[in-house]
DNA sequence: ACGCTTTTTGCTGCGGCGCAACATAAAAAT
DNA sequence: ATTTTTATGTTGCGCCGCAGCAAAAAGCGT
């Protein structure tokens, strides 16, 4: 876990914002697949919260445009999956935008505050490692580790 | 992960199952719980599936001693969990049945096999070091590591 | 054995999550 | 401009998980 990304509870989220935004623009132009007005504000709408939200509360953030469906939220949180713009923290039915750039299909580690609900994203190069070899021992072949990991973080311990 | 757990297609689910029913005895007259009829139905159901159910799966194969309701399932699972009998697969919303026994609160590596649904288990040694290691780094305190693996087991793959 | 407390189970009801199936609209391609 | 592809809207439904209260069962002291 060579890098890991924790948001301050004071950092500058606009600026992160866009500039993931720009990343997720750059990334489906490249791919030629298309950030439309809804997934780009599902993208937003996490991107904005910094923590994970429900795709059901989405919906209501999006309500001042039109609120949309149900469906609809899954079906652009689906395609920013896909494209590595959006994870899915199982352990609380909830999605996280990404906030660092992946190489390739790295497995994650999240790192999920208690008290303030943060999640921290870091490339989990050891322990990657150690999965990999030990699912290789076992005679498993791993397609998507999920790793996620429920604790207090640095900021609100020093509460 | 020195050690891992996982079911061949040709082990003998009775044995197994009753030697954990045992064990369950064990530990809850050592703690002083109870382990209800109910309680060990749902456990029973578990170990003989050696699969994830869900909690309404649970319900329907308990069906013949009177179908229980969806809450008096979940109050089961919520007994066996505290007694580390039974574990939650999160990214499944499905219980299993633990299989081994565990020393206190180790790290669990839950190995899913998403042909025949088999859910290998593995005692996390090297991983859990690894993560613990890389909170400490993130100032991050750990509470319970979730690790979920999908992909394909060792039985499956030979087919 | 009796009442009293604690624990467990049953019952009713509800809200969140996630998507299938089909219809419509918008964008790309020819 | 028409066809083809892709994205969004609409309706509806099934699963998951539990709150809140009532009833029953198990432990406990006298």
């Amino acid at each position: 876990m060579q890098q890991v990304i924790f948001p301050t509870p004071d950092h500058d989220h606009d600026s992160c914002a866009s500039a993931a935004i720009a990343h997720a623009e750059e990334l489906c132009a490249a791919r030629s697949q298309r950030l439309t007005p809804m997934r780009r504000h599902v993208l937003e709408t996490l991107l904005a919260s910094h923590k994970p939200l429900g795709a059901y509360e989405i919906m209501e953030r999006l309500a001042d445009q039109g609120r949309p469906a149900p469906i609809t939220v899954y079906r652009a949180l689906d395609f920013l999956r896909d494209n590595g713009l959006v994870h899915r923290i199982e352990s609380r039915n909830a999605f996280v935008a990404c906030v660092h750039e992946h190489a390739g299909s790295d497995s994650v580690v999240f790192l999920i505050c208690e008290r303030c609900g943060a999640v921290g994203e870091a490339t989990g190069g050891t322990v990657a490692e150690a999965l990999k070899t030990s699912c290789r021992a076992a005679g498993f072949t791993p397609k998507s580790p999920v790793i996620e990991i429920a604790g207090i973080c640095s900021h609100c311990r020093e509460r």
